[in-house]
DNA sequence: TTGGCAATCTGTAACGTTTCAGTATATTGA
DNA sequence: TCAATATACTGAAACGTTACAGATTGCCAA
């Protein structure tokens, strides 16, 4: 079970992939040549680099992976390192979908590492570092004091996170205005006549975490609003418990008349559990909700929906990453989106 | 014999991570005898294997990647490919991480490939083959004659559909029943005395079309009911596309009391399409409906669903994949899953 | 003794690429 | 004129792995 090739000379032109080697042979050049022509190396002849250049769009030459991979130690790979069981879905896809679209005219490829709920968080990075996997990293679930950041920063492997940290390193990031989002969201409420608001939170430990906690509460004084508490829930919930303490804390005398959901499966489950108290969504209450997909109207029309694209995300953090690989500054590469205010029903939103 | 001079650069013990050679000096083997003894070959000392796997563990050696891949042509990567447009959204995560479930506990890595409607579904198939990026393929949106199914046959590359094809040529598959599916939805739907059904099918020209298809029509003989042609739209459409063709249709005089719909959200459309028209679900009409994760019973707790696992689905395809790498038969790589539960087969389905 | 054989182990040569240290040839400065 | 220098190219080595074709040893039959 091998190749079928066995002789050693040049001659085998006919079978197999082109290799430098079939080049340097067709050209009558030396492989050296060949492979700086390709490369626009300033000591090669503009005709021979025009020549050669030419011959291997012609038989359609494409370096071997492997081969550059094991004498530069660079693989062309950006790894997308996902918690397998925490992440929501449409999330993801759209994330991949970003990503693949920048890195579609690049020679890099995209691979998928996961990690699950019984690892450490730290395993696939440290994977990836130690065993060269990949040229740039890409996270997700940052937290404001993020080990896999300051790990990647430490080993000099390019990256960027899905949100931001707060550990005064700085590194490419992209980000959604949560402190803003929420903000508006309350703003939002208010002008509707809302009072007492309850805010459905993305999980504790996350840093736009407190970038939504903040802007929420920065929101409620400026509107004179109050909050009432929600915090025994978070996105990261099942549909089912977060549904159960709304309907609890619907079921109360001193209710809320508003909530902000940080999701928009999270959402439904607020409904149903407001429903479930025997309430009506805008009448007795009003929900304003972040959704990426532009889903949550069907639901209930009542709904206010705030988009956020996490395909763009997904484009934005590749950009990073790829600038950084190509040399670019790290502090040059952030990005942050603010959302263009609460909609209502079905407004398209381009971001 | 004495072999304390062939150390070129071996005292930098320090440095990189460790490869054969580290350990053929460590253990003051060869190697080639280290090499063969990682991997259990039967002409190594009982001894001799014993003491470099350890050492090996100790040291935590892993084979470099691109050294195999160069000298053996093995890339140890699955290929995952997808479609960037077009695919549903929960869909591909799902998958992903089913796949990746199953890949966790192997060397082999996930990459994903996407090819957008630009394009021509072929080139990534082609890309792969030719530039032999993977050891396997997944591909999904399979059809009865699928040009890439044909091709990675012919150039003898491992691969797994998600969907069977009909071209009379064996290879491993992991389908959702979808001809029992429609055949159920229909009985519950005439079992609660609905006679008039309209199906929102999946997009033409995939073999779960058919399958569907089939299954509705001879459903609706079954127990007698009538269709409804619905046919001017499929699951591809958009939620406007679907909603407006909806509220056409139920607005007409001889309309659907019932929906078979194959898509969760496709589902949020025929609904709101329903209402547009001024009907209520549940009274004047039922939907039964696909959906991969559970949340349609938040939406309207009239519907009636059949849940399709796309974690499972991405799971058996790995499997396949793999197990086609590893030797076994394509026609052994095949299974059906009904309703809950995987079923191994390797016989036809009800055409 | 001789030769044969099995059991272990080993060096070398690839895989395709880039880098290093050159080698020719022409061009220039003096 | 000679040497210095720029221009255009080249072979060899190396990255880490595995396959191939030996080596070396001990043992046993003849």
């Amino acid at each position: 079970m091998d190749r079928q090739r066995t002789d050693k000379n040049e001659e085998t032109s006919a079978q197999g992939r082109p290799t430098l080697k079939t080049l340097a042979f067709m050209t009558g050049l030396g492989v050296t040549t060949v492979s700086r022509a390709l490369k626009d190396a300033p000591e090669i002849g503009a005709e021979t680099r025009r020549r050669v250049q030419l011959v291997a769009k012609q038989i359609g030459y494409r370096p071997n992976r492997a081969g550059v991979r094991l004498r530069t130690g660079r693989t062309n790979v950006i790894s997308l390192v996902l918690n397998t069981d925490r992440e929501i879905m449409s999330f993801v896809s759209d994330i991949i979908y970003g990503v693949s679209e920048v890195l579609a005219e690049t020679p890099y490829h995209l691979i998928v590492t996961p990690y699950s709920r019984s690892q450490d968080p730290m395993e696939p990075i440290r994977y990836l570092v130690e065993t060269g996997s990949a040229d740039g990293v890409i996270i997700s679930r940052t937290q404001p004091n993020d080990p896999r950041a300051r790990y990647l920063l430490e080993h000099g492997m390019p990256f960027a996170t899905h949100g931001r940290t707060d550990m005064g390193l700085v590194h490419p990031y992209h980000d959604f205005d949560n402190h803003a989002f929420a903000m508006e969201a309350v703003r939002r409420l208010a002008s509707m006549g809302r009072r007492r608001l309850a805010l459905l939170s993305p999980p504790p430990g996350l840093t736009y975490y407190s970038h939504t906690l903040n802007g929420f509460a920065d929101a409620l004084s400026e509107v004179g609003a109050s909050e009432i508490p929600f915090n025994t829930v978070s996105i990261d919930n099942t549909i089912e418990q977060i549904r159960m303490r709304t309907a609890q804390v619907m079921r109360r005398d001193v209710r809320p008349d508003g909530f902000v959901s940080s999701a928009a499966a999270a959402t439904l489950a607020i409904v149903a559990g407001i429903e479930d108290a025997g309430l009506k969504l805008g009448r007795d209450v009003d929900v304003v909700s972040k959704q990426s997909s532009d889903l949550l109207h069907l639901f209930r029309p009542e709904l206010l929906v705030v988009n956020e694209n996490f395909r763009l995300a997904g484009s934005e953090l590749a950009r990073s990453v790829l600038g950084w690989i190509g040399g670019a500054a790290p502090g040059s590469l952030q990005s942050l989106v603010v959302a263009n205010g609460v909609q209502a029903l079905n407004q398209p939103v381009p971001a």
